[in-house]
DNA sequence: TAATAAAATTTGTTGTAAACAAAAGTTGTT
DNA sequence: AACAACTTTTGTTTACAACAAATTTTATTA
């Protein structure tokens, strides 16, 4: 027989990943409204994060969830929208840095809003979260990376 | 300013996507091994959970995560391997009777060791998950389909 | 210094899926 | 019989993931 503890860190499990794909709808539709993606938008904030620095593409990598995202690509569509702009290190001409244009910027701002538009239609329904709460998200986090050490 | 509140409810939902990102990535390379995708799985499980009773394509399009999701390409993935059946219901023929094969079920029965491998990970390494943790998914669960309601 | 290894990024290729519109076939209604 | 409504399929475009291989540049070392 499964013991209780399995059978409830599965639920937990399964409804974080639940939870979060529901919610990725709402802001999805946003990111497309303004013809981004969840992973453009991603990008462009850790872009933005990263100001007055730029990143390297490498860097870049490693700051995005997805270890296996191909760099080159996603920033070539950001690029020609001209949201970010990439050119080579001079000291270093293997290395490409990577930043966030003024449009790139403004464009951040004017999704803002849509943003916390959903932000606040929960923070209006639900009571104020407790820390615990993301806590142990972090935990599940930290040991996600754990796990994919391993295994990798 | 923007409010506690705001704030604390922007990170909750960033942290549950965050997790959720990182979550998938051990239990993608599972599916990838049976060369499956996140997707077909959950496909599979809601048709094994179905049993006895076969879904229509709309029924099954309910179930899933996205409502826009493209009922009949994914299923005629599944159906070129074997692990679904489709067929068209003869008291209404515009309707399609799907359902999961033996070897399909069998292939969950496989998937399932290496899933519990990673529940068993977790479970090891945190204490007992509380009953309000996922009262509280739920509870963003159900309020981002008030929002999606509400939008479209 | 020439050869080679290592690092960082790009390219090639294939498959899956999302998003949206439009078409096709089937049933129900007036 | 004509038309509307329902259910599924097709068409089309775009973005990504995954994986391997190639390219370009820098560092090492023989």
């Amino acid at each position: 027989m499964k013991s209780e503890n399995l059978v409830m860190m599965e639920k937990t499990l399964v409804e974080i990943m639940r939870t979060s794909n529901l919610l990725e709808q709402p802001f999805n539709s946003i990111f497309r409204k303004f013809e981004l993606t969840q992973t453009q938008y991603n990008i462009l904030r850790i872009l933005r994060g990263a100001l007055p620095d730029f990143l390297t593409a490498g860097a870049l990598k490693q700051r995005m969830v997805n270890p296996t995202s191909d760099c080159t690509r996603l920033t070539d569509r950001l690029v020609a929208k001209g949201l970010v702009e990439r050119k080579v290190n001079p000291d270093s001409r293997r290395e490409m840095h990577v930043t966030i244009t003024k449009q790139g910027l403004q464009l951040l701002d004017n999704i803002e809003p849509d943003i916390q538009r959903i932000i606040q239609f929960y923070t209006e329904k639900i009571d104020s979260q407790s820390n615990g709460f993301i806590k142990k998200l972090e935990k599940i986090q930290a040991l996600t990376l754990e796990f994919n050490e391993n295994e990798s």
